[in-house]
RNA sequence: GGGCUCUUAGCUCAGCUGGAUAGAGCACCUCCCUUCUAAGGAGGCGGUCGAAGGUUCGAAUCCUUCAGGGCUCACCA
């Protein structure tokens, strides 16, 4: 038991000796560094129960306290708040209890625990990963192993959108504008070749429409009658027919797409558990309608067409199925929901990781789950992130204006290269090393930027002045963590099994025991990160505690002439920090140096 | 127009279910490399928390109104 919860039950137990009430809750806080004491209860809040004058509350609960639970060595009340002083002892103890655990904060899933699924990544097979599904994949990825280390078992998934319109515009520009390339003839990544073919696709069809707006036509008129766009749509039909040539063409140009996809997954450290494709699922649905319509959760119009009515909600009704009886978006997501649940029967939670754009889709659709009676609806949730905007404004694919993903993640390597070809480290590791290194850097610097800032808000993504390597930074951690592999290189082998001598425990003073606690809130901060979805909550924290850690490293001798004791309490510090950077920065998919 | 959301230091961001004098980094100014690696540390400067009301012992945090930015309200995906 934490001694907070510790804390509770005794003035629980208190308030009901001294006033014979029953306190519902009592509030913590750490208490501010001018006060002494290490826990602060804040009686003030306690008002509500207890009628009085809260400084002579908080006296007798303090006396109270300090007579009935052990580690409680002393206490002072300043107006409504009660600083409570904890022993040394009982902090040495628990940092001894967390340097013996190598996951501190972890919770094991139990055999029994409801599996979550995370989706995140939902990539078009048209064009290359960019910006902003770098934000999508980087906080998906994340907030997946977050929930799993929260003590839930987790499956990875994402939907491939392989199938409609957007894929036939580049198969048609490959047909039609191209001589047969392949990413083995020029050397280009699949994803990158198939995109420069949807790019082309839209430099033809814009000229289409001009010729044909200059002919006489409305804008709206060129835009549906351009043959391009004909063409394009013919072949999504032929597609939808089963034609062999159409469906040969898309699966060998969707396999390159894949192929180039898998690398840049690979160099940013994301994985699935399980994979669905659009083409699968883009059925799906219909029955599900079916049986909402009889259940009375949907209705029909006389036009054929399908609807839910969300008026209970103060929203208006949604339609699920076209008069013509073919489905929309929203009919496709309620099947594949469903779909899922009964492939995977212990889900009984999912998290889409999508743009914020689709928090109105994602609202209702949860509601029509809700309302079609599935028990797992209830835990539903949207992942909704802000969008990620360059000084330049909006990313446009169109305009050439996107950052594509493996360029970005390149450019980082190379000024992490830079400046540590500046500071003249490394020197002495092979090219093989360095370039690990610089990539572990580069890569560590993109991710925390962008997982550092709470997913609702949005990102302005300055490509070139970004990368800070000081400060709140990936780079600023890595290299207290690669400091720290040096201290215990050095000095580990001759520590590791002694401990600090108990006379040695008196002189632990304010800002260590700080240091310690702060390393005991990690499982906290873990289960909040959890809750919120938001990597922001670890690495913000993982900031703060390098921070503290550097400050009291570089700064505060603890035992003074007591080298020995100084050397292994220090040593000991150093490992679990490490452990704690370590085990934080896995949960936000960021690799740390052993050395930089 | 309706709904959702954001606005905190010159810039980029923290601030947990309301709590004590609102915190970091960058930038600018001082100091500190014989202990692990200066990509570091110590300090200074910098704020009417978008505005105005309200709720209460107490508001950056909750409620209302307003201003500004964003997203969204398709028989598109």
């Amino acid at each position: 038991m934490n001694i907070q919860d510790k804390l509770t039950i005794a003035i629980k137990e208190a308030v009901r000796k001294l006033y014979q009430a029953e306190l519902p809750t009592v509030e913590f806080q750490a208490t501010r560094k001018e006060f002494v004491g290490d826990v602060t209860a804040v009686i003030f809040s306690m008002l509500r129960t207890i009628k009085g004058n809260p400084v002579q509350i908080g006296e007798a609960i303090g006396n109270y306290l300090a007579e009935n639970v052990a580690e409680v060595k002393g206490f002072n009340m300043v107006k409504g708040f009660l600083n409570i002083e904890i022993s040394e002892a009982y902090y040495l103890n628990l940092f001894q209890q967390i340097n013996k655990e190598n996951k501190y904060g972890f919770v094991v899933p139990s055999a029994y625990e409801k599996e979550v699924m995370v989706e995140y990544s939902s990539p078009n097979t048209n064009k290359p990963l960019h910006l902003g599904h770098v934000r999508n994949n980087l906080l998906g990825y994340s907030v997946a192993e977050i929930i799993k280390a929260s003590g839930k078992k987790v499956i990875k998934t994402q939907i491939i959108n392989d199938r409609g319109i957007h894929i036939c515009k580049s198969m048609l520009a490959w047909e039609k504008f191209g001589n047969g390339e392949t990413p083995e003839s020029t050397g280009l990544k699949g994803d990158k070749l198939v995109g420069n073919y949807y790019v082309k696709f839209d430099q033809e069809y814009k000229k289409e429409i001009a010729a044909l707006i200059a002919a006489g036509k409305t804008e709206d008129e060129a835009k549906q009658e351009a043959p391009l766009m004909q063409e394009a749509k013919q072949m999504l039909q032929k597609w939808e027919a089963g034609d062999e040539k159409v469906i040969g063409l898309w699966k060998t140009m969707n396999q390159w797409v894949y192929d180039g996809f898998a690398v840049t997954y690979k160099a940013m450290g994301v994985d699935f558990d399980a994979l669905y494709y659009e083409s699968n699922t883009y059925l799906l649905g219909k029955d599900n309608i079916e049986e909402g319509l009889e259940k009375g959760v949907f209705y029909k119009k006389e036009d054929g067409s399908v609807w839910c009515d969300l008026s209970d909600e103060g929203l208006e009704d949604k339609l699920v199925l076209r008069s013509d009886g073919t489905s929309v978006y929203m009919t496709q997501d309620i099947g594949t929901a469903i779909q899922r649940s009964k492939d995977f029967p212990k889900v009984r939670a999912m998290v889409y990781t999508v743009g914020n754009e689709q928090d109105y889709h994602f609202k209702v659709l949860f509601l029509i789950l809700k309302k079609l009676g599935y028990d797992w609806a209830e835990n539903l949730s949207h992942l909704s992130y802000g969008m990620v905007d360059l000084p330049s404004g909006k990313m446009k694919s169109r305009e050439g204006t996107v950052v594509d993903a493996d360029d970005l993640m390149q450019e980082m390597t190379n000024t992490a290269r830079d400046i540590s070809q500046d500071l003249g480290k490394l020197d002495g590791y092979t090219d093989v090393q360095k370039e690990e290194i610089y990539n572990t850097i580069g890569l560590g610097a993109l991710k925390y930027f962008i997982l550092k800032v709470d997913p609702k808000k949005r990102i302005l993504f300055d490509p070139k002045e970004s990368v800070d390597f000081q400060g709140n930074t990936g780079p600023f951690i890595q290299y207290t963590y690669a400091r720290i592999q040096a201290i215990l290189r050095r000095f580990e082998t001759e520590n590791a099994n002694k401990t600090v001598s108990s006379n040695a425990v008196e002189n632990l003073h304010k800002k260590e025991i700080d240091l310690i606690k702060q390393i005991a809130l990690f499982p906290e901060v873990i289960q909040q990160a959890a809750k919120n979805q938001s990597p922001a909550v670890i690495a913000n924290y993982t900031y703060d505690l390098v921070k503290a850690y550097n400050s009291f490293f570089q700064n505060v001798s603890i035992f003074g002439a007591d080298k020995e004791n100084e050397k292994i309490f220090r040593v000991q510090l150093s490992n679990v920090v490490g452990r704690t950077i370590k085990n934080a920065f896995g949960l936000l998919g960021i690799k740390v140096p052993e050395r930089m």
